[in-house]
DNA sequence: ATCAATAAGACGCGTGTGCAACTAATGCAG
DNA sequence: CTGCATTAGTTGCACACGCGTCTTATTGAT
């Protein structure tokens, strides 16, 4: 067993490490945000991106990449906040092809009155892995180092 | 802006960044494996968790907890498998509730054919994805640091 | 003017998932 | 031993997703 083999297995740990945490949270925060506000993960990610790109519009292909869903899940999901008015479509001028989107009023606001609670259980899980030792290091470095972005 | 509402943009940032890497790593294993193999990546997790499990048996509860499933993901999913002739269920003696799952020999070669392209594309992700800056910390942690446990 | 490429939508199909309702086995209280 | 809550696992139902294919509109190069 040579130094190759040791970086296969820290590899295999680390992924399984990776999915466990995501596992934990994705899991908690579809409970509480779908009990609380009517949001899966993924919409409220949506809304999250939108938000964040303030003054700019997002195209549909870079709200698929954000969200990590594929072209027809995208069109689904943005027909589903569009139908419950969170969002809008607007057709872009320079390039007549494209759709951008962009928030509501009421899309805005449901956004800000599910933040708080949204943090909380990112608070709370991350707090909970850390008390799981094989879990501890890589919650730790996601709760407290900040993203180098 | 105190010290608080750091801490929450923080959390925010590193869970955000926390799921693009999962996502990303998830889609290429999900596209290899099953072209290769045949395998999902929950198939695959599952086989592996019997696996390093070896002389133990494993409840469906625990397969539940390694593969972050909910129990009727895991029947269904232990039901495909089974089907393939991957593993088998064996009733437990002392608690007749109880379903206990082991890997075939089928199950164990496929297993470690797979093994290979499951590390490389684990490699040449977490590569990629140390060349794109805001993930650059994350998949340097994921794929250097031994997970602590 | 033509034709390939691109952005997005529509739609059917198969599959995996969670929830809630259900069955069977266990074990504890009276 | 009888009743009853608890636990392990399974199943019916509805829904979101990815994929593949087809369609439409627009752009840009020849």
């Amino acid at each position: 067993m040579g130094i190759a083999d040791d970086a296969v297995e820290i590899r295999a740990q680390g992924w399984r490490t990776l999915a466990a945490v995501h596992g934990i949270i994705e899991t908690a925060l579809e409970k509480a945000l779908q009990r609380e506000h009517g949001l899966s993960v993924v919409e409220f990610t949506v809304l999250d991106a939108l938000s964040r790109q303030d003054g700019w519009h997002m195209r549909m292909q870079q709200l698929a990449r954000a969200a990590a869903l594929s072209a027809s899940a995208t069109t689904r999901l943005v027909t589903r906040l569009e139908n419950r008015g969170l969002l809008t479509r607007i057709l872009c001028a320079d390039d007549r092809r494209g759709i951008y989107t962009e928030l509501t009023p009421a899309g805005r606001a449901l956004l800000e009155q599910a933040r708080p609670l949204h943090d909380e259980v990112l608070r709370t899980t991350l707090d909970e892995a850390r008390e799981i030792p094989e879990l501890a290091g890589l919650a730790g470095f996601v709760g407290s180092v900040a993203a180098t972005g």
